[in-house]
DNA sequence: AAGACGAAAGTGGTTGA
DNA sequence: TCAACAACTTTCGTCTT
């Protein structure tokens, strides 16, 4: 088995931005993030979770020999090859005549759904880099295509859009959201599609999908905007607040997510526009408006707000 | 002049008869 | 299958800083 051997990320990591040696391996996400100023170091890290994780009970598979079972390998990487001459020399000609046959099964043309999977995990590792997924989602995203190949479902639909999907409900089973916007981004594809394909094989393969957090974006968003982990606290808080009330419910997390750093960032003196906020994350400055005017209301912060606003 | 506010009309998805 | 519905968007005119 191959080791790879990776140094403890805090002890040798930096924050460029404050310099701070305090750094948190949120292992969920894959990334390294700064304690003291919300910085994001490092993404794509490499998942420490237990390399026996099987799914779907699959016992068998748990054995910790050869290399790992890699389903974003086409052929899950454990091909092997029947050689020729020298290699059977020692066999009877009856085993000749097997292995003969056990080659030219082996090496008849790809079936095309073989070729359509390759095709699209390659697809889907180049975007992966793009958005930066770790690995674990990357393997996620490949399981749920090879699914949906297996059960005809890219059938009408383009390998593009339906990997598409794929990433999506990798992310959102893993927590590690990326917006629709980014992965339609990604993939060169229309939100729309995805959205649509996404549901779709979600649907037919009986994929349980939970509605995500706002507080699951609120980390990116801050980073994106460069608010301190102060801010993220805070608008962590408020969100976990609305929760109890239940005026999230229904309600789009990316709205909330923006709203919720809008707010903090008033109360903490680190002032964004709403312009700016609704950009990164993906709503309008309506949306944010109607979000911050339900968050201040049923949380009783205008007085807070007043009193900031007085300086 | 920029930012915040909110009304009005339109879009796409969900739900329930 | 259709209509009602909620969330969100686009657009735009009006205040506030």
């Amino acid at each position: 088995m191959m080791v790879i051997h990776v140094e403890s990320p805090r002890k040798t990591k930096k924050c460029p931005v404050c310099g701070s040696t305090d750094l948190e391996y949120d292992q969920q996400r894959g990334e390294i993030i700064c304690r003291k100023c919300g910085e994001v170091v490092e993404h794509s890290l490499v998942d420490f979770s237990p390399e026996w994780r099987v799914f779907e009970n699959d016992r068998e598979s748990r054995k910790r020999v050869g290399s790992p079972i890699s389903a974003s390998k086409y052929d899950y990487g454990v091909s092997t090859q029947i050689g020729s001459a020298s290699d059977i020399a020692g066999l009877t000609p009856e085993m000749r005549k097997i292995t003969g046959k056990m080659k030219m099964w082996q090496e008849r043309t790809p079936t095309a759904m073989e070729r359509n999977v390759k095709a699209a995990l390659s697809e889907l590792r180049r975007a992966a880099s793009v958005l930066h997924l770790p690995q674990r989602v990357v393997e996620e995203a490949s399981r749920i295509y090879r699914k949906a190949a297996e059960r005809g479902l890219v059938r009408g639909r383009s390998i593009e859009s339906v990997v598409a999907g794929a990433v999506y409900a990798a992310c959102r089973l893993n927590s590690i959201p990326r917006t629709l916007d980014e992965i339609a981004t990604a993939f060169h594809q229309d939100k729309k599609d995805i959205g649509k394909t996404y549901r779709f094989i979600a649907r037919e393969l009986g994929i349980k999908i939970l509605p995500t957090s706002p507080v699951d974006y609120v980390y990116r968003f801050a980073n994106e905007m460069g608010l301190t982990q102060k801010v993220v606290s805070r608008a962590i808080k408020i969100i976990k607040e609305a929760n109890k009330r239940e005026i999230t419910s229904g309600k789009g997390p990316m709205g909330i997510a923006a709203a919720a750093l809008y707010i903090a960032a008033l109360l903490e003196g680190e002032k964004k526009t709403q312009r700016e906020v609704a950009d990164v994350a993906g709503v309008t400055e309506v949306t944010i408006r109607n979000r911050y005017k339900e968050l201040v209301e049923k949380l009783g912060l205008e007085k807070k707000l007043r009193k900031i606003k007085a300086e």
